[in-house]
DNA sequence: GTTATTTTAAAGTGATTATTTTAATATATG
DNA sequence: CATATATTAAAATAATCACTTTAAAATAAC
């Protein structure tokens, strides 16, 4: 009953994960938020509660909707060749000239200034991601993809790290083109 | 000849940059600049021209007054053991409590929030350190600290790459642990 | 078709943003 | 001591900030 909304969840959703993305949690204002998400100012704060609820939705938006189908990756080869599928991928996307880094990293640099729940949700995304690399990385031993010597849990974080670097660096304009080699240098670190 | 200033360039110039540097560009205002450095608004305007001139100063105080005497150990040993110390210094420096990243490399995810010129100063700043470590490895190379086969420019970059990776993953409050052992995993990279 | 319910459009909220202006204050020079 | 010069304090600026309120509009149930 009532009258039915003129928006779409998901639509409003991509949108404003979209502009936190390119331009940060607080030089995203609400006024971008509803010119670009076409949501009405009283709809977005009835809906999300606000702009913190907003930019905590368009976090979990851009877990669930542009990484997970990245790590998918790390889920059907939870092994050697998953880790290296999906470092590549990382490192070619930060080879890319319009990168804009990713969503949740972008913000580890700016912490204190968004909410603790968005902050809570930037670290759990982070150890995931890691939890599942550890877990491919065990795989690769017992498998004899990477040495005895090595400790999985301590290459997975290694790994995240490296990320955390395309992410950073990634942004430089010039030095794109040295990107993908860190790739052939990050795999001969696991292996030997 | 007129009144005296009470304030000291160097002093606000200190204050300013560590607000910066613990919020970020966007997340200080001109109202906690002031209220912070005890300089005077109009005093403000009058001196740096305004928070997008205060903040160029900034980056360059702390270039000058905080990484150069880091990298100081890159110019004096411009070899191998240059680059472990530094890349030591680095690693250690990530894994304190409360480890801020680096001013320059903090606002790469948020440059088109920042002036063009502080764009480009934070540009110019990573590329310095890049040229250093490269002529670092160039030496190491000659001297046999590291195999003929590497590319040093490429090694460097990716040095600098880690560095990055540092800064952002530094920002996790559990994690600091693991943040040395990669100094090993990194340098093993540059001799294998 | 009335009523209850919900969303919309649009104006209004006070606080804060960066910046400017005005006038008082303090010094160096003549 | 007067004057020129520079910095100060403090008020004023218009724009934007996140957010709220009011009332019109659109539907479902009765």
């Amino acid at each position: 009953m009532g009258r039915p909304r003129t928006y779409s969840r998901d639509v409003v959703l991509e949108k404003a994960m979209s502009l936190f993305w390119r331009n940060g949690y607080k030089a995203t204002s609400v006024s971008d938020l509803v010119r670009e998400t076409g949501l009405n100012t009283a709809s977005m704060y009835k809906e999300f509660g606000g702009k913190d609820g907003l930019f905590l939705e368009a976090l979990e938006y851009y877990r669930d909707h542009v990484i997970r189908p990245r790590y998918k990756i790390l889920i059907d080869n939870p092994n050697l060749s998953g880790v290296e599928m999906f470092l590549r991928n990382v490192m070619t996307g930060a080879a890319k000239a319009e990168y804009k880094g990713c969503l949740m990293m972008n913000h580890l640099a700016q912490k204190h200034v968004i909410s603790a729940d968005a902050a809570k949700q930037v670290g759990a995304f982070c150890a995931e991601i890691e939890s599942l690399i550890e877990n491919a990385l065990r795989n690769a031993q017992s498998e004899g993809g990477i040495g005895l010597d090595k400790d999985p849990k301590q290459l997975a974080s290694f790994v995240v790290f490296s990320v955390h670097g395309a992410v950073l660096y990634g942004r430089h304009e010039n030095k794109k083109d040295v990107i993908p080699s860190f790739y052939d240098t990050l795999m001969g670190a696991l292996r030997h």
